[in-house]
DNA sequence: AATGATGATGAGAATCTTTTTCATTGCAAG
DNA sequence: CTTGCAATGAAAAAGATTCTCATCATCATT
């Protein structure tokens, strides 16, 4: 009930927020940028102002059903929060993307915190490296 | 030797690339914006242009003499390499950030690269949180 | 189902950060 | 001291995001 979610995070239902929200779901990538979601809306026939686009998004932040991470390169992307928190892992050549979540670092981290006098409720963790294929091996 | 650091980055000794060096060795905040950077070297008459800033501090990063950091907020903020590798900590309400260094964290991303097939070149961690000052404490 | 207040939208302008262009200047090797 | 080539400043351009405002749609209430 994707739609209720909309509702609970005190918006209207209307069929921008609908669009975005269904592509978010059912998109094979999962990290998207607003001109990303803008384009693909485009794609599939939708008229959707860019600028609604960025509006929804920062609400859906707001609400907490998508996150926004700020990767290298000076624009945001936005990723569908399915409950689960996670952290990433950035491949420098080819830009792959993959997830993990370690019990070991989510601890310790809450630990530092602390340590310091800070009440943690977010953070940030982005490995960035080279990935497995070959060709995004260290001198190729 | 700073003028030596600019060399060996294979740099001719400008300055502005002086100016700007020394200015990160001295300031006190540790991370600044290029925005900040080009005011504060206008508060001291120098007349360095602001693509200048941006052109220096983005060959300073790729020398290895500062660091780029991708804060929430839309632009980057830069900070003096000092040798010791460190993340952050920010306080979500008055930006205060504090650096640390976990070993325990460290390690383990090694170790989570790995098990991904990834080599681990670089990281960004940071903490996300309300710090010690009561102004900044939920529910104030 | 009609109504109306309020929130949402689209288009384009505006803003902000960063990069590029290009004519001019200055470092540094010989 | 000359001279090539890198570096600079100013302004324009580009890219990302936000704002403005007139119009339109949602939804609680009739």
């Amino acid at each position: 009930m994707d739609n209720q979610d909309i509702r609970k995070a005190g918006l209207k239902v209307t069929l921008p927020r609908i669009k975005i929200l269904e592509l978010l779901e059912n998109n094979t990538q999962r990290h998207v940028s607003a001109e990303d979601v803008y384009k693909m809306l485009l794609d599939n026939g939708e008229e959707i102002g860019l600028a609604t686009v960025y509006r929804v998004l920062t609400q859906f932040e707001a609400a907490g059903l998508v996150t926004r991470h700020n990767f290298e390169g000076g624009h945001a992307v936005f990723e569908l929060d399915r409950g689960g928190h996670h952290d990433h892992m950035v491949c420098v050549v080819c830009g792959k993307v993959e997830e993990f979540i370690d019990t070991t670092i989510e601890k310790r981290q809450r630990e530092i915190a602390k340590e310091h006098g800070f009440e943690m409720v977010d953070h940030s963790l982005i490995i960035y490296g080279h990935c497995g294929n070959p060709k995004c091996k260290v001198g190729y």
